[in-house]
DNA sequence: GCCTTTTGTTGATCTGCGTCAAAGCCCGGC
DNA sequence: GCCGGGCTTTGACGCAGATCAACAAAAGGC
């Protein structure tokens, strides 16, 4: 989920040649040396569905590179995502064998995979390991959180705004743009259709919004999917946040 | 929040000498002195506020009787609820200062708390600790994820039976009737106005799909906030919930 | 190149829930 | 007993967003 902690992470376990800082970043080195005899690779293709809810789920894992969704559905079709996974975020959950959630590449998707028991070992004997789990755990859930209010009780527009600037946040924290006073520029990660299953809306009620806020001049559009802010501030007014805390809590 | 785990664990917290079993339950009896050392109690009469967001918070603890929320506002005064603390839950986090959100006691409640610096020291010599709130955590979170399907994709008619089935549920498993066949009876613990805040939706919505519910015989009233349910699977149907699984993943 | 599929836009209409308003119920104070 | 304030119910009405539908614009496939 996106979250400043797991974004400032991510950059070093892309470069990190063991590629699990985001599990491990304060283990000593004999402690790295155990996790990385367990760990292996997997990959996944865009649109290919990672885990289904409800499956057996023997490993957990930290996403290297690309984008996946977490996501809920109703027998009835209706689907509500609640997470987003950048790279370094953790998915699965020690101590239970099943999937709670459907997982999806929306890009290419690189994991990073443990073994759930010995994992669960490893976690026993590596105190580190929980309470650094336990970090991201407490982030998400402040992120979950936060975007209950979101779902709650913002509009469609302040809801397409929320979304609009944690991407362009995020962007500009792994591209390492610190809080730049000029435009933003970024690309949309998702369909218009992932954005409504993420905000509760349809995908017209996204298209439309989108086409307003372009229309008021708070966002530029070139293409579909290619955005730039001119003025962040703005943006985030009409997300209807603090100016400052923002999503991030 | 609600979930099984926090659900289990709350009879027994109130019955522990010490009191704080749902932060400790698998710690050693000399773990467990430590922790003693450290902890207080505080009291709150009902409608009291315990924290608001932003405040320093120099504590940690959890809750030994009584019921408290958990909630964010925006500034032009719609709030959202994101949790509801029943005995045993944890409130607080390790390592941050300052409250994310308003926190209410909605009955008189009692908390046993801990000063943060030692709690944080402990929690590094006991590693037991950190895993048993890893747990909780991970708890908290898949319930707001479930809750977030709720506000995103639900009715109002939904949302309404969603509440209602997991307070009945909680309810039976605090009283240890387990999955009894017969008509389930409890009482609304929170007004019109609070589960609005908890459902996104208004205080006259909810009164409505109450009325609306008790109508079809979905639900019995005595007053307005004695509830019976004489078919749970009726409602849990009415909740739009996979028979089984239900709410609580 | 052309054809099919996926994705996105825009319009017309419908409806669930919010908003505003009034009145009923219940409890505690005096 | 009466009164006042918090909580709840119910009604009338309007609007934000869903739904249904048509079309445009990219993105592959061959």
């Amino acid at each position: 989920m996106l979250n400043e902690r797991s974004l400032s992470v991510a950059p070093d376990c892309s470069d990190c040649p063991i590629r699990h800082r985001a599990v491990c970043a304060r283990c000593e080195s004999d402690e790295l040396e155990r996790l990385e005899q367990i760990k292996y690779y997997r990959k996944f293709e865009a649109g290919q569905s990672i885990i289904w809810a409800g499956d057996r789920m023997d490993f957990v894992g930290s996403v290297v590179s690309g984008i996946a969704t977490l996501s809920q559905a109703m027998e009835d079709g209706r689907t509500q995502m609640v997470g987003l996974l950048l790279p370094s975020d953790f998915v699965g959950r020690p101590g239970r064998n099943t999937a709670a959630y459907d997982v999806v590449a929306t890009t290419d998707v690189v994991m990073c995979c443990f073994r759930r028991a010995p994992f669960e070992d490893l976690m026993k004997r590596t105190p580190h390991i929980a309470q650094r789990l336990l970090e991201m755990t407490l982030d998400e859930l402040d992120a979950a959180r936060e975007w209950m209010l979101v779902l709650g009780r913002k509009t469609a527009r302040e809801k397409i705004a929320s979304l609009l600037s944690i991407i362009a946040r995020r962007d500009a924290t792994l591209n390492k743009r610190g809080a730049a006073a000029g435009p933003i520029v970024f690309n949309l990660p998702l369909t218009r259709e992932a954005m409504a299953d993420y905000l509760g809306l349809t995908l017209e009620t996204v298209s439309r919004q989108i086409s307003a806020l372009k229309k008021d001049g708070v966002i530029q559009l070139e293409g579909k999917r290619h955005v730039t802010v001119p003025d962040m501030s703005r943006l985030m007014d009409e997300a209807g946040d603090d100016a400052d805390g923002g999503l991030l809590v």
